[in-house]
DNA sequence: TATGAATGAGCATTCATTCAT
DNA sequence: AATGAATGAATGCTCATTCAT
């Protein structure tokens, strides 16, 4: 009799071993072994759920873009300008979390140079998020709907910029700097 | 008396030839074997010039950072806005080689995560940066010398995070849409 | 469960491998493709039993030191005399196998050179022996203990150079004459 | 017009430096680039005098082994029993001089074993010593010319089986026991 | 399901050697 | 004579992958 497991979850599970791999020692480091003891199992492990290493490369990237969209429930409760305003605030790195998964992004964002199928992932899952943030811009009376996507991309590019420059150099982005430069761009048009 | 050789050009042509190895397939894929036959010579010819690894990828990472200096001469002749405009648009991955270069520095701020070297040489790249682009802020007369630093960041963060959806999605971003965006944020405030 | 191998086993059939590799080919001709090939399996397995080379010669060179005590039950039914006479004679490489040992150990003595970790070794296990002799030494009654050790150091100097001299030139050399040579030096004094 | 060099003390000189990295390092230490920057040139210089580097290690070894019989000379004027005393006494490694002269035997020992070449040298060099040293003990007096080879052989042995212990534990084996021990295998037999 | 033994390709690096200057 | 640029084979080692148990 097999042992039940969800298979789902252990996915997930040894996802995370692999981005906290990854953020700590980059891609190069995220060897199959080097994942599989972070998770706290064999390699042979991992090849139980993932077919090979691509895969749970892979798997691991849109477990990391889907965070994006996680916190999209809280935002119902929420006016169009403060769920824009969540929107944008929550993708900095401002915490441990939010690190980590922008040292994931960027460590695939360099991956997907040399793969098509990580930059089409990347590149699907930015334009649905321009598409997110130009609704709720619209729905804020930010901006026209033929202006939205233009707006979006400013408040996005802002957003991503920060966030870049954050990363590298934490000492001069405490968090209250890095919401307050979001913030300006936010700030009421003339 | 051996060939003579010009070490210090020599070590440069064999760093583009890493930087074009990098764009097209990642710093995984810039094996010694491999950076080599880009360049036309064997892995024997890169010792000769880096001690090792490490060292022909530190090599390359200044040279693609200095690049940014590199276009400075030309905005002597400029007022401090047309510079500061120049500055801007010239980082803007809008032609082949500047794309390359945005490559090399995303799979570097990706290896930085890993290494702390990396990670000085582009805080350190980065804060001169914002030194320069305040400087032409406040000559330009846009902000106070007190707000320039928040206006260069700013101006950086538009840019870059417009760089980083570019790089991923040239079919939405033609270099005319890039440019404009950039200049929305350089229009006269209020 | 995975196959099921005794570890102590193939660590010890991989360092017989390595000493055959070393007596026919010196240190510098032990590659770990070599040793691997002599004992009929790959690198990658070698890999999994001594995390380094540097291990593998160490453990190798512990066994080969090992095996000077190896032959000790069978003294314990002889007296002191035949003991000590058994223990030198056993030393000498009057057959294929303490031939293989002796190569085996030159050349870690000349790898001593240069690794303090295999010098400290040899030289710990120089004393153990010295000592097992001099024990020997006073209960067969060759000397007082006060001059036990010196008695130790002549005999042991006699059988290593009697075992250096035959190594290079077994022509002059055969068995006979080595344990001849050794009974001599354990003649009754005077 | 080349400049003027001795070849043949280039050669020793060269050698002199070989033999004092191997005493270092090891054989294995001893690369051409290793040998040539410790005796102060280039690779290239190197290959101008030894065609490669087998016959440098070659040449090393007749020199190390020539040396034996460089003391000669002054042996001319001493007793036959003053000068087998003294021909034993200087192979010990009681100074710096011999010790490396004896840490480059047992390299070559060791590398031997995969050169026949080198083994063959060896085993000419100790049967010439033998010889000698057989000549002395007849000359002395000590032995019948039909038991002087036997003679000559233990004390070989004993000088020999001094030295490798000595070479490596010289804690225990200061200048004045190794010569103690040898004096005592030359004291009046019964 | 989970293990870890075994594989072999690929890597960075070292090095003896060749040769134009 | 002497240099050092260039080569390419060999090395130790890492690693994704396969598979018997």
């Amino acid at each position: 009799m097999p042992r039940i497991v969800d298979v789902d979850e252990r996915r997930s599970e040894l996802a995370a071993a692999a981005s906290r791999v990854i953020a700590r020692s980059g891609i190069a480091g995220a060897s199959m072994r080097e994942v599989a003891a972070e998770a706290g199992w064999t390699t042979g492990t991992l090849v139980h759920y993932f077919t090979d290493k691509h895969e749970l490369l892979r798997f691991t990237f849109e477990e990391s873009l889907a965070r994006r969209h996680a916190l999209r429930e809280r935002r119902e409760a929420m006016t169009p300008a403060e769920a824009l305003r969540d929107t944008l605030l929550s993708a900095l790195p401002t915490d441990e979390d939010s690190r980590l998964h922008w040292l994931v992004t960027v460590a695939f964002c360099a991956q997907a140079t040399a793969d098509p199928e990580l930059a089409a992932l990347q590149r699907d899952a930015y334009r649905e998020y321009r598409s997110s943030v130009a609704r709720l811009v619209v729905a804020s009376g930010r901006a026209a709907a033929g202006d939205a996507r233009s707006e979006a991309e400013r408040l996005i590019a802002v957003v991503d910029g920060v966030a870049m420059q954050a990363l590298f150099d934490p000492a001069s982005w405490p968090p209250g700097r890095q919401r307050s430069v979001v913030d300006d761009a936010l700030a009421p048009l003339g």
